[in-house]
DNA sequence: GCAATATTTAGATATTTGCCTAAATATCTA
DNA sequence: TAGATATTTAGGCAAATATCTAAATATTGC
């Protein structure tokens, strides 16, 4: 999980509402979509940038693709704005 | 503070080198260049966007000008990654 | 006040990003 | 296997971003 990948992926509005809305748990790429006003292409190209950042997992699931939450994220994303701002008295470098 | 300029000015890595360099305290904007291979327009540049975002503060000394990290901003960036991933039980909505 | 130093602003350029349409791939059901 | 549905990939365009050089602004010390 690089932080370069999960600060990018997070920056984007969309992307952070895709994150909220699988808060409540696994949904299939169409449920997701529902709620925007975007292509699928478009979604699809947003799901890429999340898992490449590993913020989620995906499962196939028959016709459909699953996405969920990867649930070690909280505790890690928090870890590297912690290692931002040397909260914690760590000095290691997360890059 | 909001998320939309927290996240962004996250996302680049000489952005989050500029907040690590601030950990150890307060330095000049000539002082905080010294470690990246850029221009002082461009440094400055990336001092704006930072400083939108409300994540560092100024303070002119004499012919300097001096940065330093908004003190209060781990626990604010930390409310917002709980949020997106609503880690805490909130459903409120930082936007 | 002038020259020197520190930083920012303006304007230009190259890269990245987000979105679209069209086409490809995967799975289901008849 | 053919047709329908779900999702991704490819290719292109416009807007945003990161960088640069040059010029402007602010402050110090003579």
């Amino acid at each position: 999980m690089r932080q370069q990948d999960v600060f990018k992926a997070m920056a984007d509005p969309t992307r952070r509402a895709i994150l909220k809305r699988l808060r409540g748990g696994a949904l299939s790429a169409g449920e997701i979509g529902e709620a925007f006003d975007i292509t699928p292409a478009s979604l699809s190209h947003h799901f890429a940038v999340l898992k490449r950042a590993d913020l989620v997992r995906t499962e196939r699931r028959g016709q459909y693709i699953v996405y969920s939450l990867n649930s070690t994220v909280v505790e890690e994303v928090t870890r590297m704005v912690l290692d931002v701002f040397n909260a914690g008295g760590r000095e290691a470098g997360g890059q």
